[in-house]
DNA sequence: TATTTTACTAAACATTGTTTAGTAAAAATT
DNA sequence: AATTTTTACTAAACAATGTTTAGTAAAATA
């Protein structure tokens, strides 16, 4: 039957017709000034079309977290295919990592901080966050594959990796919210650039 | 003149009321739950005079902030100032930010994750976050007496300071916002402590 | 052609933060 | 002591939000 199969084609258009409307609305005036009313004059639907194709605001920003996540990943994933060396590689993924969260700082805050795609996964039963996996899963290849090459004088992947993650976390999420201003703002970029060398440095031998 | 000097007592003890009153509800019901009508009611006041009193709600969740900030530099002197050695005592303050932040969730929430404290900073006009400054250099004070003693094969306070904070932050901010998903979480507690520890190693020469 | 289903919307609802206009009591002035 | 001014407060309104309800015109099916 081709209609169905059509009717299906077109929500899903449509879904995606949505998301990109909060998408760019989120990148143009940030989480506090996307509104479910706004996105829909955006797309030129009504605020209630929206909840037909999504349950609440917080399983519509899941899907644009989803998203972020995946110009996030495809972004890591290209600044590190190249380097043979897994330390070089680790390197430049924390660079492009700080990098990627300074210079987006809206999409950082969705996938990392805010509330609300978390509060999807809790009101949908699911407990599964798959793109926080994925993502996790390429830093934890990469430090198992320095432990293999004997780079760092600790063994346990999961603590190194919790770690990685934790400062490299810790440094963007403080500039995104405002909580470095012991250092004025031009010197940010270059501290978190080299706080994560300094983290490089400590691991090894 | 007595009354003057009667009412400004009488000002600061309707504003200590109030902060009060957003405190207790803030731990109580989280962040997205303390509105102001709720607050006014508590203490049996109208909405409106909560506005004699703060510009605005991000005004008001400052003050509550500033108090919050109190109880955590007092918990965190309090735990380090018997120590002699900075080592142990940077390692011990360490444990008790973690503890901290895991048991005091929408405390440390306020103080270092949500914009409206640092928004009120802004339309203040003020630029000095007095109460993050003072933490901060509780931290960089052990962190020079490290470098004194010879702990650490680094010598720039800044750089070093600057990495412990991001990554005892990036720990707790995470778990806070429910991004450690990747583990189960009666593991969150012991992986932080690990993860601690490893940064404290790593520092050692 | 008649009926049912689909895709959509206008309007309403309940909650927010915040402002405005007014009032009774307290304080100052005469 | 009487009058005026100031203070401390509030009821009610406003504007913006997420979300739901009741209804409608078009499309699909019978």
């Amino acid at each position: 039957m081709g209609i169905t199969e059509r009717k299906e084609r077109e929500k899903l258009e449509m879904r995606q017709l949505i998301i990109k409307g909060a998408m760019d609305m989120f990148l143009e005036e940030g989480f506090d000034k996307t509104t479910i009313r706004k996105i829909a004059q955006r797309i030129e639907y009504s605020p209630a079309t929206i909840y037909l194709y999504f349950k609440n605001k917080d399983e519509l920003f899941y899907a644009v977290h989803e998203e972020a996540f995946q110009i996030f990943r495809d972004y890591l994933y290209h600044v590190g295919k190249d380097i043979a060396d897994p330390m070089d590689r680790l390197h430049m993924m924390g660079k492009a990592y700080i990098n990627f969260a300074y210079e987006n700082q809206e999409l950082y805050d969705l996938m990392f901080i805010l509330r609300a795609p978390m509060q999807s996964l809790v009101e949908c039963g699911t407990d599964e966050w798959d793109e926080g996996h994925k993502a996790y899963d390429l830093l934890k290849r990469t430090v198992q594959e320095c432990i293999n090459n004997g780079y760092f004088p600790y063994k346990d992947v999961d603590h190194i990796s919790f770690m990685i993650f934790s400062s490299m976390h810790g440094m963007t999420s403080l500039a995104i919210r405002e909580r470095w201003k012991m250092y004025p703002e031009e010197a940010i970029p270059s501290m978190m650039e080299e706080s994560m060398h300094l983290v490089m440095d400590m691991l090894r031998k």
